[in-house]
DNA sequence: CTTGACATTCTAGCGACCAGAAGGTTTAGA
DNA sequence: TCTAAACCTTCTGGTCGCTAGAATGTCAAG
């Protein structure tokens, strides 16, 4: 199987594929007569855990650690489980400063409204709103 | 007034200052004899409204649009007023996705703690459930 | 006279790719 | 037989918003 059929199988660009051979997530695949890629089902499954661990929010070097451990034929199961939960709580903080974000989008965006929209430097202008903000935040995005 | 007050007022670090001006946010500024950056007021304005900007998850480039405007006089509060929504409605989009992907994630780590963890490659592995998402999710992070 | 805190420029790295160049191979059709 | 298209290859450079480091210069205090 060529690079092509993989990245269709997969739902992947064959330039991501080639991507993650070069930075070791995928073994450098034999090669045809005319030096192009050959694929098997094997990789099928492996490109698969990694394109399912990333719509996850799985980064490259966790899943990297994933496969290495299975590599080693070592039940990465636990391990798992483990970055699964972890993600879920980084996700549930990132929910939560989103929340806080939006809300004070909303906000500014009323209080905007209120004022004039003509006013280039002067009080009265959501522009200076924000200019105000500086050091009352922590994080974001 | 060196760069060093000015990043201290801003609460940003010196490195970003000389960031935003070499991508032409912000303009080269006077030097003093030694050549060291010379701010004033103004600046701080600028940068104060360039970090509170930030801090709303404005792109750089979206400021520099609103500066752009201010700098040629014309109030640039009606476009801020657009991106605000924009970038709400964005983040609300974003907030949705991620309780999704919250969702999935402890689903996945609660049906995991049923499984094996010893498995390595056969099906009875949440690595395998993970293999298996690919084609279902449209985006995420 | 040295130490330390400032400043300067330049380069390179992060993560996860994507785009494009410049070329080789294979297959199908006119 | 020629040619176009659809594949493939490698390599380079860009994205975003910084951050870190190197190598160097300047200045005030002890």
């Amino acid at each position: 199987m060529q690079i092509k059929e993989l990245a269709r199988q997969t739902a992947l660009s064959d330039k991501t594929i080639r991507y993650y051979e070069s930075v070791g997530l995928l073994p450098p695949p034999r090669r045809q007569a005319n030096n192009y890629r050959d694929y098997g089902e094997t990789d099928v499954e492996r490109v698969k855990l990694v394109a399912g661990a990333r719509t996850l929010g799985l980064s490259l070097d966790d899943i990297g650690e994933v496969l290495a451990l299975r590599d080693q034929r070592e039940a990465p199961c636990r391990f798992v489980l483990n970055l699964l939960e972890q993600k879920a709580d980084e996700i549930k903080q990132r929910i939560a400063d989103l929340q806080r974000l939006e809300a004070e989008l909303r906000q500014l965006h009323a209080l905007g409204l209120t004022f004039p929209t003509n006013d280039v430097d002067g009080k009265n202008c959501v522009c200076h709103l924000i200019a105000e903000k500086t050091g009352k935040d922590k994080e974001h995005d």
